[in-house]
RNA sequence: GCCCCCAUCGUCUAGCGGCCUAGGACAUAGCCCUCUCAAGGCUAAGACAGGGGUUCGAGUCCCCUUGGGGGCACCA
């Protein structure tokens, strides 16, 4: 068994014999899929050379048999053809350091983690910022703090370091010119000097004609000594020669077999004239250099793909395998997740718990809230911040175009991992579904233990000012009832801005629950004389709040639900919010008592 | 224009030819519970894009159409 199979289980497993097995398992991947058993299967009618990749398992059977692989795969190291065969399982996330953590890679990402979670091997963080640009070192962070708070670690990579550092394209730039250079002196790349104007030319002419535009550079066929000398004459950029009458074949994990011809495809940069790599002879390079055997990104990368099967060839590379993961779409939508999509769901409850939290300058503009780079709702920071608990996002996005089975949803991280696979994940895009998530954060919430769950509600309570810097055990202790009787209300720690605001503050009165349930035939006269009933109530708990209600309606014309109602605005300013018992017996018996009098004091 | 890919309730999904009268979850609606708001319980509504094949039998395999997505860079 080879590692390269290790995320594809099932199909083939069941239906490969013995000895097409050991052929197929030191043979470089491109050649492996053509010895496939499916393959040599007598043609059924009318059946196309393209199968689909996202072949299914029963949730039972299968998951022993991914067992039975990885154990394998630890134990034996029989065969090796190359790094590819022999190692663990290693994979990479390589974002541009744009400033910001989109929720689409994070799902990319977390599929990468998964994988090597379960197989034991690594994953590996890599900066994509050969774009000299968008090359900020402050862009960076919010990236590594973002997949920090999810927990998702990784092995190598920035601040971790590891044996194939550097872990930045920009410092690699030695690397891709060597790559290149040889290819060149091996005759299997050449220096262009077709200006930008002439590729247009070209390009328009074979619109016009309505052909694919196919690069084919002057100097393809000039030997390869007389290119270095041009080149070293006079740099400039260097193109890869794509063979002739070739297909080439991505077999990949996800999007299954794909063929393209390699006469549609033309001689691709890989270095431009100053030295510097193009993205993908960079990303070949690297995952070379650094021992990829899965490369797991999003689906726009597909089409890259054959570029990048033909530089590993050039370069005597083996071809690691490939999983093009399905983009994630807008809410709703069939359009890719874009922070523009988004901004629809910056609410103005949104931007108000915003503003709570003090996560944005108070000085800002609700227009200016909801255009914010930072805390658009497509970046992690915005969960973080309106207090999202990260297990939930991970669990949510995880369930994104992967499922376990056909009814789990709520999982914990270790069933995730031990049954995570490629081949459960699904070959078409998915929807966010910002509801859905919510509820699973409300999920998880509900099995925060207590004393968490205060833990996570302080800094937002001290965000918004509601409580000071220092908490001593009293100030805990209230925090813990205000979590209590909030129970399953809280789904993300800023509902506590909603639900409770009120018991660390004045009440805000609301204007029309005041007028409905306070200015109301003798409502006042009863608040007057419940508040001297709740005077002698001891002890101020709860029940006995309860309890001295009840006997103060028994027998009167008044319905108990409508002084409740009296009592809760009167105390709390708004209409929804935990029982009133518990609301009052947080305040106390004076501040209740204050409130009440303050509420009469208003003018109806 | 050319190339490649995708298609089950509004959304996430189960489904690898008979177990499907298509299952679960979110959202929606109704009822119950209830001091409000939630939560919870019960119930309802809701999908195989269309058309051809293959097969005794197709959501499942094949083809076409339609719709959607991605790519065709000296971006990543």
């Amino acid at each position: 068994m080879d590692i390269q199979r290790a995320g594809f289980r099932g199909r083939h497993d069941s239906r490969t014999n013995d000895s097409a097995h050991e052929d197929r398992a030191c043979a470089r991947p491109i050649r492996r899929y053509r010895m496939a058993p499916r393959d040599r299967q007598p043609p059924r009618q009318g059946r196309a050379v393209r199968h689909h990749g996202n072949a299914r398992r029963g949730p039972g059977q299968h998951q022993k048999a991914g067992r039975a692989d990885h154990d394998r795969l630890i134990a034996g190291g029989r065969g090796c053809g190359s790094y590819l065969d022999c190692m663990t399982i290693r994979t990479r996330f390589a974002p541009s350091p744009t400033g910001y953590l989109h929720i689409g890679g994070v799902r990319t990402a977390l599929f990468n983690w998964l994988l090597t979670r379960r197989l034991g091997g690594q994953f590996i963080l890599r900066i994509d910022d050969t774009d000299a640009e968008r090359n900020r070192p402050e862009a960076l962070q919010p990236i590594l703090e973002g997949f920090r708070w999810l927990g998702i670690a990784w092995d190598e990579g920035p601040e971790v370091g590891g044996p194939h550092a550097p872990y930045f394209q920009s410092q690699r730039k030695d690397l891709y010119v060597a790559a290149a250079l040889r290819l060149l002196d091996e005759g299997k790349a050449y220096p262009c000097y077709a200006t930008k104007e002439e590729l247009d030319a070209d390009r328009k002419a074979a619109e016009r004609a309505k052909r694919n535009y196919v690069h084919r550079g002057r100097h393809r066929t000039t030997p390869a000594a007389e290119c270095r000398r041009l080149y070293d004459a006079q740099p400039t950029v260097l193109r890869l020669k794509v063979p002739e009458g070739r297909t080439i074949v991505v077999d990949d994990l996800i999007a299954g077999k794909v063929e393209v011809q390699s006469d549609l495809v033309g001689d691709p940069v890989i270095l431009r004239a100053d030295g510097r790599a193009l993205y993908n002879f960079a990303t070949v390079v690297d995952d070379v250099a650094m021992k990829i055997t899965h490369v797991i990104r999003a689906k726009e990368h597909l089409s890259n793909t054959p570029v990048q099967v033909l530089i590993y060839e050039a370069l005597d590379y083996s071809v690691p395998r490939f999983a093009h993961v399905p983009v994630v779409n807008a809410p709703k939508s069939k359009e890719k997740l874009s922070k523009r999509k988004m901004k629809q769901f910056m609410t103005d409850d949104i931007v108000a718990r915003l503003r709570a939290a003090h996560a944005v300058p108070a000085e800002w503009t609700d227009e200016q809230i909801k255009n914010s780079e930072d805390l658009n709702p497509a970046t992690v920071a915005f969960y973080r911040t309106l207090g999202y608990l990260p297990a939930a996002l991970v669990n949510y996005f995880g369930r994104l175009g992967w499922s376990l089975d056909d009814k789990t949803e709520v999982m914990p991280l270790e069933t995730m991992i031990a049954n995570f696979s490629l081949e459960r994940v699904n070959n078409a895009p998915a929807s966010f579904d910002p509801d859905k998530l919510l509820w699973m954060a409300g999920e998880y919430m509900k099995q925060l233990p207590l004393e968490d769950k205060v833990e996570g509600l302080l800094p937002f309570l001290r965000r918004a000012g509601l409580i000071g810097a220092d908490v001593d055990a009293n100030l805990r202790n209230k925090v813990r009832k205000v979590a209590l009787a909030c129970g399953e209300r809280l789904r993300v720690f800023s509902d506590v801005y909603l639900y409770a605001s009120f018991l660390f503050r004045d009440p805000v009165y609301d204007a029309k629950a005041f007028d409905q349930r306070i200015n109301k035939e003798g409502m006042r006269d009863h608040l007057r004389t419940f508040a001297q009933v709740l005077a002698s109530v001891t002890p101020f708990e709860p029940d006995a709040i309860e309890n001295a209600l009840k006997q103060y309606c028994e027998g009167k014309p008044v319905k108990l639900g409508d002084v409740n109602h009296a009592l809760r605005v009167a105390t709390t300013g708004v209409m929804i919010g935990p029982s009133v018992f518990d609301c009052l017996a947080i305040l106390g018996k004076e501040e209740t008592l204050r409130r009440i009098d303050a509420a009469l004091a208003r003018p109806g």
